[in-house]
DNA sequence: TAATTGTAAATTGTTAACAATCCGTTTGAC
DNA sequence: GTCAAACGGATTGTTAACAATTTACAATTA
């Protein structure tokens, strides 16, 4: 992805991002242990630098920590739980639309239509990690644009709906919804792009 | 406080929780950063773990970090954010009543009573920190009571608009405010509950 | 004097060794 | 044969030393 990033990425940052796609893509099983030296020698880091990552993982909802026990990957919310996690998201990104919408640049156009064209790609080839990675970031993006403190809300929020991207059959349709709000943003039109957005979130 | 805590916490929990109350209690101003050395002799351990309690204070929202150059305290949201944080806890704490509601315990009952009595006698004697500890636990004893999952969401949210209590000039307000929320939960009153619940978050 | 460079102290980031805890297996008593 | 205690390997938790970076201050130059 690499979107124009405010800076260099501290050795956690990059850590916590790569086990985050991973886990989000369904690349790990929640019924193994997650062993901090395995990872330590796979980055070539001691294990403080691992402890700290998934340490951030479990606090964001992706991993579960138990004392002396390690982490292990997340259970998805029950029902209710993921509807209330949605109706936040969906309130949360309509926020965010609302106080960026004005202020975004077309730099910012670029970046979205960057973002599209990559998940449109990912979803050509059916790369399940890519579509799940693009997808993410573009909600992002916008959230970011608004605020970067209602970014980590928003992560917390999304990284506990472990959404399934292994169950989509309908590729095209990703890359429809993310065309209509891509194309609203663009327009600066708000309300269709809120529409837009919640129509995504289901 | 000390309610009935599901197990003895990691000394990381302590450390962070006692930061947590500290800084939300306005002892802490964010001109100065956070030494890590003095935390560490203070606590009576090594840098360790007191950087696992800033990074997750980090993240969590009551402090901020920047790499290499160590934590302050956050500074308050803008107004706008503020609002949506506030309706973000509103519709959480009204879901999480409605889930836990019919099943709490007169056990329950009564260590919303204790939180209560606590929170009178430290509006009393006006000790804000106190105020502020008990204010809070009763919401997340509810918000626990429905879900672990949701609590560390609200922990977030709650952290990030950095209440000030040194601005409260009616303690018989906040008694009054929470009296209700308990009688009507005793009375396992949704409707009732959910109402005094939001007219106390504002 | 003002701006800039150089240096030393302070602080954060990382590592490896050690301590504490958990878990599967073996041993022994009944 | 069954159960429980004890052992040992594996894993997590903590510590202290070391490396990298930042910050404050003094020295130098225009």
């Amino acid at each position: 992805m690499q979107l124009a990033e405010q800076s260099v990425k501290s050795v956690r940052e990059q850590i916590v991002d790569t086990l985050r796609a991973e886990v989000l893509a369904g690349a790990w099983t929640n019924h193994a242990p997650v062993r901090e030296q395995a990872l330590a020698e796979r980055f070539g880091v001691s294990r403080g630098p691992i402890r700290d990552a998934l340490q951030e993982l479990s606090r964001e909802g992706v991993l579960v920590y138990r004392p002396n026990k390690g982490v292990r990957v997340n259970t998805p919310p029950a029902e209710a739980e993921r509807q209330l996690l949605q109706a936040m998201r969906r309130e949360m990104e309509s926020f965010c639309l609302s106080q960026c919408i004005d202020q975004l640049t077309p730099t910012d156009d670029e970046q979205l239509a960057d973002i599209l064209a990559e998940l449109t790609r990912a979803c050509d080839s059916g790369d399940l990690s890519s579509i799940a990675d693009c997808d993410l970031a573009m909600h992002r993006y916008l959230v970011r644009s608004a605020s970067s403190e209602l970014e980590a809300i928003w992560q917390s929020i999304t990284s506990r709906l472990l959404m399934d991207y292994s169950r989509i059959d309908r590729f095209d349709q990703i890359v429809s919804e993310h065309e209509a709000i891509v194309e609203a943003v663009k327009q600066r039109d708000l309300k269709s792009a809120q529409q837009a957005i919640n129509a995504n979130i289901i």
